[in-house]
DNA sequence: GCGACAG
DNA sequence: ATCTTGTCGC
């Protein structure tokens, strides 16, 4: 039996409102994990009507890549601000599936609990595989905040509703802040320490880049990706 | 009622 | 997310 036949889908904006509130309460922020060998990013890419997710995994001590999947399908979910899991978890999920290795954290292109009903798609996605996860956001969604440092490693909290529920980070010194929040089974000061970690040279993690980059690329490649068969000669061999 | 709103 | 030229800066 697959995660997802474990978990209900809504087929309406009242029905993943509704979800969320129920499986909110379901999120753990811990100190964890104690270990973090390899970390996962994922991100998502569209074209027409055909969603493409990326998963990496990289060795989290050097930053090279261990192993990674994607999975091109059709979205089944509107874009709407506050359920936007429900648009891309399905594709992340069957990316996800197809990994051989199970990441020790998974590092998303969103928001975990930095949303309106403290349940983003870090969250979500945490839940549903059970593994630790964090949410990166590359714009602000929710929360009071000053300005962080113009520095790399500076950091101020995101406030919603009088609850500290992410931090704004600057990653390179003089770029725009990253938004980050716990997702599922780690706490706020170990996800601004991988933000950073995962970023040694640019704004993004390297996670983020590197699914960004695999996404797209299986956007353009329809029917072939990097061990898939050469394509056919024009004139068919033989006779 | 109006504004804001991840990708 | 995606559509898109030139342009400022290291």
């Amino acid at each position: 039996m697959d995660i997802e036949d474990l978990h209900p889908w809504p087929s309406s904006a009242e029905e993943g409102l509704a979800l969320q509130e129920r499986l909110r309460g379901l999120v753990r922020e811990e100190p964890g994990p104690a270990e973090v060998r390899t970390v996962a990013g994922l991100d998502v890419s569209y074209a027409d009507d055909r969603v493409a997710a990326a998963v990496v995994v990289l060795d989290a001590a050097t930053l090279l890549p261990v192993e990674s999947a994607v999975a091109v399908e059709r979205p089944s979910f509107p874009y709407i601000p506050g359920l936007f899991a429900f648009r891309e978890l399905p594709a992340l999920l069957s990316a996800l599936r197809r990994l051989e290795t199970v990441p020790d954290l998974l590092v998303c292109d969103g928001h975990g609990r930095a949303h309106f009903r403290r349940f983003g798609l870090a969250c979500h996605l945490g839940l549903l595989t059970g593994l630790p996860a964090m949410g990166v956001g590359k714009t602000f969604l929710v929360g009071e905040h000053v300005e962080p440092g113009r520095e790399r490693g500076s950091f101020t909290d995101l406030v919603h509703e009088g609850e500290v529920v992410g931090r704004t980070v600057r990653t390179q010194t003089g770029v725009r802040p990253v938004y980050v929040s716990v997702g599922h089974r780690v706490d706020l000061d170990a996800v601004t320490r991988h933000v950073l970690a995962l970023s040694p040279s640019y704004r993004l993690p390297e996670t983020t880049r590197r699914a960004d980059r695999l996404s797209r690329e299986a956007l353009r490649a329809p029917e072939s990706g990097p061990a898939s068969a050469p394509p056919p000669a024009s004139a068919p061999p033989g006779r």
